[in-house]
DNA sequence: CGGGAAGTTGACGGGTCTCAATGGCCGTGG
DNA sequence: CCACGGCCATTGAGACCCGTCAACTTCCCG
């Protein structure tokens, strides 16, 4: 089956196809665990970039998982001072915490334009109940995604701005690798300075002063929307990060 | 059946008889899933006022469900610069994230004496597979969690220190008064300022001079180890906080 | 060629940090 | 009973990191 338009929605690309599943860093599935994800996934969801994936204050009433593309999840105060949460990439899973509440506490923007698999948030309990194995893997995602909000709070309280940039550039540059978007050239890096800024607590101007110090040591280069490692081991040190040696990870 | 010390450890509050339980705040559950966390629970714990529940880098082998007591969440770098990642009370569990490496990247250390149900970690699955309800329910405690982590990112990447103080005490004392520990003068607040400024991501001196500032405004009380609200609607504002409507919450 | 978004730069002010010292409270031990 | 030490709260002075304001440039795209 191929693709067709039909009101900003894609039909379909199958589970059992899925691009992401033959990447090493996502575990393997049953086959009938790929089927039913397959029943649960009705249609496919695009949005370009720039776009409100899930809107603040919403009410959200579906599941994605990230098919391709990145993305970003944020809350904002009334005064407009927005703080962006954690990034988002293939193969995450959004809008559990919605659930909890009638309105969502936070909003999802493209940074590129996506692909997105769309669940019926209220076919959740079918899926721990029909195969436990699958609840206990977004359990699995919910608790990896807390990790990355609690190394982002360690950041922002208590690194300093060189160190936050540093931490983020190298964050984000382990992500995109584990999830195949790595090259010879480096990863894509579709981010402004204003989204760095946004993510790590800072004002943007302040975020271009030190991105250019930065820069001007030598370990990293951006350009052409890519971003270059030249000195992993000295950003490593600067950020104080260790990538935790992170065991498979699942995929819905 | 009484209590028993034993190395540290108590044996034993029946789970039907838990005094959480009898709390409007948290949902209930069928027998055969309590008697379930019956068996799955083998010992319970104590820990005193100020000791590690969780060592950084430690390797964990248990999971907890905090009973009674108050206990924060923590990550520290190599310098010392220490930040809060949130704050536990009864009704919470401690010890997902852990299982995905093989160090905790958080600790875990009382604010007071505590009693906490001590659940084997490799366990965990069992659960699901024979009670997938209360892995649902360990999925909405993990998504909880985050949702509160990510309210504190947002304090402390984007509100001015005054603001973030107000936000602390005033959601310190909605989660407290929600797990019964409201009285007639306040709720117990064991929380020295260092913990406030590791918290929020400020120094101990800014901390202090900060909330002598908002004490003057009247809308709160700290004294005796007790924080009372004054001015609730006042604080809301400043902090821009306003408490999600949560629906039950699940108790393990 | 025009316009908007993103990046860059300088000046300046202020929020926050660091250093340093003091006082209160309390448990311990002489 | 009092001296002492340790933890916590408090306060002042000065420095610095970072925010704000205000340009200007570059780039892209229509």
């Amino acid at each position: 089956m191929g693709t067709r338009e039909e009101l900003g929605r894609v039909v379909m690309t199958a589970c059992c196809t899925c691009p992401l599943r033959t990447q090493d860093s996502f575990a393997a599935n049953q086959v009938d665990e790929i089927e039913f994800i397959q029943r649960l996934k009705k249609v496919e969801r695009t949005a370009v970039a720039g776009e409100a994936v899930i809107r603040e204050k919403g009410s959200p009433r579906e599941l994605y998982t990230v098919l391709s593309g990145l993305a970003f999840r944020f809350r904002t105060l009334s005064d407009g001072r927005r703080q962006i949460l954690n990034f988002l990439f293939p193969g995450d899973f959004v809008g559990l915490q919605e659930r909890m509440t009638n309105e969502s506490p936070h909003g999802v923007e493209a940074l590129t334009d996506m692909r997105l698999c769309v669940f019926p948030s209220e076919r959740l309990w079918d899926l721990y109940r029909a195969h436990p194995s699958l609840g206990y893997d977004i359990t699995w995602l919910t608790a990896h995604e807390e990790l990355i909000v609690d190394e982002n709070l360690l950041s922002v309280g208590r690194r300093s701005a060189l160190e936050r940039i540093a931490m983020l550039l190298l964050h984000f540059y382990k992500r995109a690798e584990s999830v195949g978007m790595g090259g010879p050239d480096g990863v894509l890096f579709p981010i402004t300075q204003q989204h760095i800024a946004d993510a790590l607590g800072l004002s943007l101007v302040h975020t271009n002063k030190t991105l250019k110090r930065l820069q001007g040591l030598g370990l990293h280069e951006i350009a052409n929307g890519r971003l270059r490692i030249g000195d992993l081991h000295g950003l490593q040190h600067l950020a104080e990060y260790h990538a935790l040696p992170l065991r498979e990870r699942p995929l819905i």
